[in-house]
DNA sequence: CTGAAAGCGCTTACAG
DNA sequence: CTGAAAGCGCTTACAG
């Protein structure tokens, strides 16, 4: 490979006069500078970023934890990062934790061997011993979207409370009271919220959540599948389901349509996260809509700023329902869909 | 931060023995190992992993450039690539090039810059100068699912030809007659092939393809819901539309959702990659599969042989057509759904 | 405006 | 089994 050395040998100068050229330091006469950019182009010079991070002690580098890359909400949610990222400067190395707390110790572990600069993340489990380390250590940190609490880094994530409320109107408001529940882990602090703000929703319409309308889930399709089964198999089961995240959604349609039944008609469904395709299924799905890319953005900004020294304050933005017809007619005439969530996931 | 000096001043040892210690070299005593253990333990150290890649030439990651992280079928393949190099002991870097040769050439060359170990890139467009030039080059490179022909380097892909004649087949003995098409850039391969081996299929039934049938898309979902509407527009609109790829599907969907028409009653639709999605859309997408983990795999493979300086060649994988009930009731019950296609992107 | 030199944190022949 | 030393490719005070 050739180095620095090689195009000072070439440019008949030193390697401090072509590293300065090289980074625009205003003090390069433009001779100097326009014989470097030649032996650069001659000789197919790339400079090596690994050894300018060593000595500058900065890799131009993020990263980012996610719990799930296969899941549309983290990727959005990725692919707004690593914009935001690029337009300050940044490259993004993702890491993928698949909802697993070994796997996200070791991205964890090794983004900061890298020397990233800053780490967003999302943890996969409250107990991560590394994660909870980083958030302690000099690297800057910021949640995104889940965070740990007690850890010392600003969050950036959504409040459903709301808009589980909301859902939860529309549910009673449409008849049902047979209302079942599909958990994330709660190990995360979505996880908890969701089931949290739902159980007392449904409190305060008096409506009974019985351990039987409780499935386990883990964010993931397989888990949402097995917990509809399960409900289906009740000697009565709920007239409507609400899937805490998109994939478990997924997982509940194939366990009804296995069944031949049919939604909304045998049983309702809804989802939290809304993505282009709820537009599509048979029924479209009503679901509580974050604003995910907008997340991303503003985590990557509060990064940047951590990073720059600058104080920075953790961030709460609000999700909002869809109604669509996944839970029978509505008593008023739909949201349009397309202006709400159309342009979200494909902008 | 803590370095390896500090470990050596801790323990009462030398870097060197410390940097043995810490690489499992076997000449080093159980009492050095173990006090450099200690003193790891103590001060926190993190290995800073910027300063090994300098000194040893290797980084221990791959690069995959891919031409959109939001489409579902690049990313079960981003994710079967990260798993199979987790395996093999290879961190994985992914850059987004959003279908954009700009963004494509600035991701290849800030991999580059970052010396990966190997690239491996789906280029958005054959006629990115840097991705030939890295193809060129001393870094290693494996192109996955498209490529560029001419270019020094293997291929792994699959092969749809088969496939879309099976599709055509399909269509033609549903009766369909008139039936369009949504291209992929013709800049790609993948664009490329779906198209020509589609024209080919329908000149065999002796079906024309007038060029009112042909919407140029770029894989990405507006541009298969413009295409639809275009079509839908015509004095005689098709009776089908095949959709090259599973984004483009889902904008035809939107258009015609849009005008309320029904799929398959007022037009029918096929598509090409299968994900989860496509047995709940309403109705189910009759598509074609792509064994889209084992390329990712595949091409891990691959690229590590080269890396170690091994013989690699190129692999084709054969795609294969799933009926559903998007382009009318089969003549032949279709395949189960579950057994093709469901555990393909939830494994 | 330019250059010589130190040093970032490691690894690894080389010598003992 | 261990250590002293060179060197990976850069950047950046320091001196001129």
């Amino acid at each position: 490979m050739v180095s620095i050395k090689d195009v000072a040998t070439e440019s008949g100068l030193s390697v401090a006069t072509v590293s300065r050229a090289l980074n625009g330091h205003p003090s390069v006469s433009d001779g100097a500078r326009e014989r470097v950019l030649a032996a650069v182009e001659s000789l197919g010079y790339r400079p090596n970023v690994v050894a300018r991070s060593l000595r500058t002690d900065r890799t131009g580098t993020i990263g980012l934890v996610i719990s799930d890359v296969l899941n549309p909400y983290f990727t959005e949610l990725a692919r707004a990062v690593e914009e935001e990222a690029r337009a300050l400067g940044y490259s993004v190395i993702i890491g993928n934790a698949d909802e697993r707390a070994d796997l996200e110790d070791h991205h964890v572990r090794g983004l900061l061997e890298r020397r990233i600069d800053g780490l967003l993340v999302s943890p996969a489990d409250g107990r991560s011993p590394m994660t909870l380390e980083a958030a302690a250590g000099p690297t800057p940190v910021v949640f995104v979207d889940r965070w740990i609490p007690g850890a010392d880094a600003p969050v950036v994530r959504a409040d459903g409370r709301d808009a589980i409320r909301d859902l939860v109107d529309h549910l009673h408001s449409l008849g049902h009271r047979r209302i079942a529940v599909i958990t994330g882990p709660t190990a995360t602090t979505t996880g908890r919220e969701r089931i949290d703000a739902f159980r007392e929703a449904l409190a305060e319409h008096g409506i009974p959540l019985p351990e039987a309308y409780i499935g386990r889930g883990d964010f993931q399709a397989e888990s949402g599948r097995l917990a509809t089964e399960r409900f289906l198999d009740l000697p009565e089961p709920p007239d409507v389901v609400f899937a805490t995240d998109n994939l478990m959604a997924l997982g509940a349609l194939d366990a009804i349509a296995a069944r031949g039944l049919r939604v909304p008609e045998d049983i309702g469904l809804a989802a939290f996260d809304d993505i282009p395709w709820f537009s599509h299924t048979d029924p479209p799905i009503t679901t509580i809509a974050q604003p995910t890319a907008e997340l991303g953005r503003v985590a990557v900004r509060a990064l940047a700023s951590l990073i720059a020294g600058e104080p920075t304050s953790s961030t709460v933005l609000p999700a909002h329902l869809v109604v669509r017809r996944s839970c029978g007619e509505p008593a008023t005439p739909p949201q349009t869909d397309r202006a709400a969530t159309g342009g979200a996931a494909r902008e």
